[in-house]
DNA sequence: GTTAACTGTGATAGCGCTATCATTGTCGTG
DNA sequence: CACGACAATGATAGCGCTATCACAGTTAAC
């Protein structure tokens, strides 16, 4: 039913291999038979069969995405991105969820191979990599991204170095009784909570001072933050400043601490992570970490294509590491204040 | 190289066929050879190559997205309802962008359909819709979001409705001396933006009344917005209350407003439209149209699935309007002001 | 016991493209 | 002018799967 190469070849009285040749633009084809081509081909309505094609080479001009919630606004400049970076290599980006399951993630994973894309761009969930490992027998190009997975290729944000952001910030503004809430789930890869946390822990042992407070979350929702400060009011410690691992909890949290009461950032100063367009809560736009996301995804995209690119196996692993910057708003106040 | 259907029935005694039968669940399969041919598969590690099933059936398990812009927060939800909703059925997602731009558009449907994607949601850029009539003839199925087109299937959002709801609310508060601003870009599908002033106008006339202060600018940045401020700031008029047909220019309007030293909503109330997470500005929560992004990628996809089962061609038209809901924050104040 | 309906399996033939090898012609060089 | 280098085109085969047709075996119905 559809028009293939072979009508094409008729109409323009070339064979189907010129037509082929054509439209991939893989050899030489004489200007004068390319016009002919594109006419015939222009009058049929002929459009090549990508899928056809695939199934020769074995691949489809596709990648794949997989991320933890297509609904986290952390992500959406990141996509943005990797669009673009796909786009301008002509290949189509394939976007799915693992709803922070590694089996979900797992299947995804299948699913792409399945479809032969060229290569993916894996926010992995977890630390249990086993399916990464046969992933990557199979030999489908993949790399990690915001996450650290030694096996592989990576492009992670420096997460120690945000945490240590964090808590020189607040240092510098001179608190001395600090703590920090964090997502409890399950280990992101590479376990960046973690090394957050640690990045924190450093800066404040620097000062010989330790976290007064701390606390480990379910989700990242907002309302998790709300039930973190709940806590936190519990306790009436002297705490006077927080670091919040993820934006949407730190908007929880102060949403939390003004309603119970306490002034932010005067009572408590409060630091997020991610900057993820929700930057404001109660009129107090969110002091916090910001992650370098376009440029992860743009990394990402060049890495992955150099595989794609290359002869399988070769090269050596290349694991990327992106620094975090501070983006000072209101939740800490400032030096002046 | 890689392992095929042939393999895997070499290897459980079996015929190809009887493979493919047992992976695709198109035809009964005993249970007893299922279980040996699943056995046999496992071991070799067989996964089957949607490209070449998709190739015989003309079709692959994908459908395709095409928005203007993945870095608006506008599509967030919706993208991940679409996704889900497609995960649902089994179908993977491909998304895209036509950067407002038709021929872009054009292009990013052209190379889906060389993909064979089973069908495909299209926020349509332009009301010069002559590349969707080509796409129509195609017979791959698609619906249309966030616009209307007269000749096809659409999941749009009643945006006279939504013109009215806002200028309802602002006659509700008292205002006498209206305004709006609107993005002169390319025509939306449908016309959406004349459509949504339509019904703000259709409001005031019902009183007697008329927009006093107009503007349509470039884009539906935040930049666009204040610009928008600073001509309105300039004609000093007695206009105290606007309705802003985008949230990011509506957000753009009201910083404008508050540097200009115009107190919002004191002396200027602000209505935006859209609901896109990006609430507030200046401490000021943005009251706004809000849009049932989700219930558009639900209701599209529905529509979109249920073409593609059916055999082409027939079954009426599914246009679907649905309401949009005002969002009171206090970007336009209260009654009880 | 015969017909009919249905279930489970197989053989064959492509789906539309391109990798591979082969062929023809064209040009420059000594 | 003979030779090799290269450009342009073609013929063939096959990528891995399933639609289609075919057929044996089983069960049900009268």
């Amino acid at each position: 039913m559809a028009i293939t190469t072979k009508d094409v070849a008729r109409e323009a009285g070339v064979s189907s291999i010129t037509v082929s040749r054509t439209f991939s633009g893989t050899h030489n084809v004489a200007e004068k038979t390319r016009q002919k081509v594109l006419r015939a081909a222009d009058e049929l309505g002929y459009v090549p069969n990508l899928l056809a094609r695939g199934l020769g080479q074995r691949r489809s001009p596709v990648i794949g995405l997989v991320v933890q919630d297509l609904a986290n606004l952390f992500y959406v400049d990141f996509i943005e991105a990797v669009q673009t970076a796909a786009q301008r290599q002509s290949h189509m980006l394939i976007v799915s969820q693992s709803h922070h399951r590694v089996d979900t993630e797992s299947s995804q994973i299948n699913t792409l191979r399945q479809l032969q894309v060229a290569g993916s761009l894996i926010a992995a969930v977890h630390s249990d990599a086993s399916h990464l490992r046969v992933l990557k027998k199979s030999g489908m190009p993949f790399v990690i991204i915001f996450g650290r997975w030694e096996e592989g290729d990576y492009v992670a944000v420096d997460e120690v170095a945000a945490g240590q952001l964090a808590g020189e910030h607040l240092l510098g503004l001179g608190h001395r009784h600090l703590g920090w809430v964090m997502s409890g789930e399950l280990d992101d890869l590479g376990c960046g909570k973690r090394l957050r946390r640690q990045g924190y822990e450093a800066a404040l042992e620097e000062r010989g001072l330790k976290a007064e407070w701390s606390m480990l979350t379910e989700g990242v929702t907002m309302s998790g933050g709300i039930r973190a400060a709940e806590i936190f009011l519990q306790r009436q410690s002297r705490v006077s400043a927080v670091f919040v691992g993820a934006d949407r909890l730190a908007l929880g949290f102060i949403h939390g601490l003004l309603e119970g009461g306490v002034r932010v950032p005067e009572d408590v100063a409060v630091v997020g992570y991610g900057d993820t367009h929700q930057t404001t809560i109660g009129g107090l736009p969110l002091t916090t970490v910001d992650v370098p996301k376009r440029q992860v995804g743009e990394r990402a995209v060049e890495i992955l294509f150099s595989r794609i690119g290359a002869e399988s196996g070769n090269g050596e692993l290349q694991q990327i590491l992106l620094a975090p910057s501070l983006i000072i708003r209101k939740s800490c106040g400032t030096q002046g204040d």
